[in-house]
DNA sequence: AAAAAAC
């Protein structure tokens, strides 16, 4: 990107390149490719999705008999025929005699191919830009690490996830797929560093559903009737990025027989007596529990909450996944987290397969994660941590007080150079809640359409928030933190950060909400005296991102010791990209895990002195 | 100091 156009050009453009024709499928439009030459065919392409022709119980996994990998399965009116066996986790704590009929799967891809005409219109505009992603540098470290795949086809994760892949249009694998796959595949724990928006939700999502698929029917173990017993966890931060995990895993397991469970919070019981129109997640996750799960995707609060009721139990479990891991690991949710890990019934490391997954990974939150794991691969994709060149970082010198104006200024430019009507999603990061309202009340008494997202506002209209966002009808969204990690909400051209974050590991995460799926765009920082101690990691994470950094940052840079992820004497490396076990520091008790260790790094191990830049350069 | 996460 040498010539570089005003912000609002850029945000136009980048508008312009991610909203395409812009008509009305924001909700299903999912980061679609076709290579050229299938291009412009007809609809008929994407394979007809299966009836009921699978073998004949939802609890014989694959492997149990017959081709061990059968056809696509899918549960309807079947699973009377096993006669409660024991096979299906829900059927085990379930009441056993509920109307089967009620059980239908509903198509996660929506109307299918009613779509297809307009998916094809839209290929050009949200296909995921792999070229993007080409050359992309990547590290591994840990023993035996099992080679990376260029395809899907030459991994063997069963007809069934091959053909929803498929249907999702995913034609290859990310670079973080590409890796953390075969790894997940080959049972070995992994610690996963990659960029944000690389795919990271596929690929554990993957090896989860294909390894349930394909395992043994598990014992029923004595527990309250009640009790349901997943067979794989996944956790995350925030009610918001639960769900959409979930709505991914659905869309993964269509038809293959492995059900998924989404359980957050934010709708309290005696509420949902009372606002019947409201998401009822509670008791919806309470039914849903009951018809089965064999993955259950959670917040901590509210897991916790199903472990102390007793609805849940952890004994089973064979795959857990943290999202975002290294936020689940910090101050705020360790306790939480230790006590899910290690104070319940969950397995110890080692006999359940554990996945962490960010796209920042402190050393010191590394260190607390390999508690949580069993002689483990580390594998880092990408100029980790960091920002992609494909998202134009600018930080401009805004006073405080200065700030609101400016914000209108940037908003009126963006549009002005609305894409066909419509004003470019712009994201807009604060520090707190309150600020959170202020803001978005000023900016609707001064006609910008906006809305907010923040912990104090009720699930409902968290939820409804991001709704109207995502579709434009309020194409300004104030946010908190909450919204700063993990989210993925196409066509945002721009993201603001109205007040940088105190962590530079923040900012990274929230400019990742812009730029997803190989497409371009925009982040404005507003920086001033508040934020000297910002300045140093915000100008290195620029300048290795190849951004055009002010002389001004650059000299407030060189004052202050700002970035609590810096190295001593600077490095520029990024925190996080490096395997902390080789840390010298790490090996003082004697056994040096990587000295002599089968270290299949790649190329791209050794040699890592204090300049670990250099190894992706 | 703030944010998030159960009721």
């Amino acid at each position: 990107m040498t010539t570089r156009t005003s912000w609002a050009d850029m945000a136009a453009n980048s508008a312009a390149e991610n909203v395409g024709s812009g008509s009305s499928s924001a909700s299903n439009s999912k980061p679609v490719y076709v290579p050229p030459h299938l291009r412009n065919r007809p609809p008929s392409a994407d394979p007809p999705a299966p009836t009921s022709t699978g073998p004949a119980s939802s609890n014989d996994r694959p492997g149990q008999g017959g081709s061990r990998w059968a056809a696509p399965r899918n549960d309807y009116g079947n699973r009377s025929g096993h006669g409660g066996g024991g096979g299906r986790l829900g059927g085990w704590g379930g009441r056993g005699g509920w109307d089967r009929g009620r059980d239908r799967e509903v198509n996660p891809f929506g109307n299918d191919d009613a779509d297809t005409e307009q998916a094809f219109s839209e290929q050009e505009n949200t296909a995921i830009n792999f070229d993007a992603y080409e050359d992309i540098p990547v590290e591994t470290s840990g023993d035996n690490v099992p080679p990376p795949v260029n395809t899907f086809a030459e991994i063997d994760l069963g007809d069934a996830l091959n053909l929803n892949i498929r249907r999702c249009k995913y034609v290859k694998p990310t670079p973080v797929q590409r890796h953390a796959i075969p790894i997940a595949l080959a049972g070995r724990d992994l610690m996963a560093c990659a960029q944000t928006g690389s795919g990271k939700t596929a690929a554990f999502c993957f090896p989860i559903i294909s390894g349930i698929m394909r395992g043994q029917v598990p014992q029923k173990p004595l527990r309250g009737a009640r009790t349901v017993f997943p067979l794989a966890l996944i956790l995350s931060p925030t009610r918001e990025l639960s769900m959409q995990i979930h709505e991914e895993a659905r869309k993964f397991s269509y038809q293959t027989g492995v059900k998924v469970v989404v359980a957050y919070g934010g709708a309290p019981i005696n509420q949902q007596v009372i606002f019947l129109s409201i998401s009822f997640s509670f008791q919806f996750t309470l039914r849903d529990l009951e018809r089965g799960v064999d993955i259950l995707v959670a917040t901590p609060g509210r897991l916790v909450d199903l472990l102390e009721r007793a609805r849940v139990s952890l004994q089973m479990i064979r795959y857990l996944a943290l999202d975002e891991a290294d936020r689940m690991l910090d101050m705020g949710f360790e306790p939480q987290i230790r006590k899910i890990v290690e104070q319940m019934d969950m397995p110890p490391p080692g006999v359940r397969q554990t996945m962490l997954f960010s796209a920042t990974f402190p050393r010191e939150i590394q260190r607390l994660a390999s508690d949580f794991l069993a002689n483990y691969i580390f594998l880092a994709v990408g100029r980790v941590g960091s920002s992609t060149d494909l998202i134009v970082q600018r930080v401009e010198f805004v006073h405080e007080s200065d700030k609101r104006s400016h914000l209108m200024d940037l908003l009126h430019a963006q549009r002005a150079n609305g894409v066909q009507g419509k004003q470019a999603l712009t994201l807009v990061f604060v520090e707190t809640k309150k600020g959170a309202d202020s803001l978005e009340h000023w900016l609707c008494m001064n006609g910008f359409p906006a809305t907010t997202i923040h912990g104090d506002r009720s699930q409902q209209e968290r939820e409804q928030a991001l709704r109207s966002f995502k579709t434009g009808a309020t194409p300004i969204l104030v946010a908190t933190d909450v919204a700063a990690r993990g989210l993925d909400i196409p066509h945002v051209a721009h993201v603001v950060n109205f007040d940088l974050p105190n962590d530079i590991d923040d900012y990274v995460h929230r400019i990742g909400r812009t730029g997803r799926a190989g497409k371009t765009g925009l982040a404005t920082a507003f920086f001033n005296e508040n934020n000297t101690n910002m300045a140093k990691a915000l100008a290195d994470l620029m300048q290795e991102a190849n951004q055009e950094v002010p002389a001004w940052l650059t000299r407030y840079a060189a004052r202050s010791f700002g970035g609590r992820n810096r190295r001593p004497g600077g490095g520029g490396g990024r925190f996080g990209g490096r395997d902390f076990r080789r840390d010298s520091s790490y090996n003082r008790g004697g056994s040096d895990y990587y000295s002599g260790g089968n270290n299949n790094s790649g190329g791209y191990g050794g040699g890592y002195g204090a300049n670990v830049a250099s190894a992706w350069d």
